[in-house]
DNA sequence: GTCGTTGCAAAGCGTTTGCAGCCTA
DNA sequence: TAGGCTGCAAACGCTTTGCAACGAC
């Protein structure tokens, strides 16, 4: 039978509180704001678990190590900022992807990730540049 | 100065008759034809130098090793096959993307992959189902 | 008190680096 | 022949696993 530890439930918490995906290490330095000790270990086990009960579910980028999401997000694509390397959930998906695909090939699945500055990056960049 | 070895020229060569991006082991059993001995750090070093000379671009997709692909490409997206995990390239973008961006991000890049069954698996699939 | 969970440390795994010997120029 | 390159093995960084102690029920 499954138990509900401190640690899990920070795990739990700090995804709430974020409202966006998190890495592996934002969620490590934020849960040990609750946790102390919490060991890197215990997060892997954790989003395991979390992953199993549909908590959660992962994010694979580009280039980058997967991050995680609360669940079910239904279907959706993403925004990152390469300034602050935060990652934002976006809606909507382009129209007229099929035709991109050559003759014979059958299209199932897309990802798209969108890259620039987000809201807050924007706006700094504006005020240097000014 | 930098010497033409017979591992480098049996990596260009793979690339050049493959004809679509190649993952490291990819690259690493394919060249062996060539190469007998071929060990895999001599193939990182040489994808580096290869990269460096701008023959070779590196491919990064959500949830998968590194491919690299003949430079330069140009803007271009690709189509990974769930069935062969072969990766071919696709030209041509979505027209509409700014619009799924909120209000104040900026928008400067976009990453695509297309995921479905490539023109030969597409064709086995419907011979089997026949 | 039981036994699922934790933190630590060690093991895995893909990639990178150090090094002695090889081979290109 | 010099020294860049290779293959091997060890080192690395991130993730997973083994294990004794801890703590939820």
């Amino acid at each position: 039978m499954q138990r509900d530890t401190q640690q899990k439930e920070a795990i739990r918490l700090t995804f709430i509180r974020a409202g966006r995906p998190l890495s592996i290490d934002e969620i490590l330095s934020y849960a040990r704001r609750q946790v102390a000790g919490l060991g890197i270990a215990t997060v892997y086990r954790n989003i395991k678990s979390l992953q199993e009960e549909k908590f959660i579910q992962p994010v694979d980028l580009p280039g980058q190590t997967t991050r995680w999401e609360i669940a079910p997000g239904g279907h959706h694509h993403h925004f990152l900022c390469r300034t602050c390397d935060k990652l934002y959930e976006i809606h909507g998906c382009p129209e007229d992807l099929s035709r991109l695909v050559p003759e014979g090939y059958t299209l199932e699945e897309h990802d798209i990730l969108l890259r620039g500055l987000c809201k807050n990056c924007s706006r700094k960049n504006n005020t240097r540049e000014r």
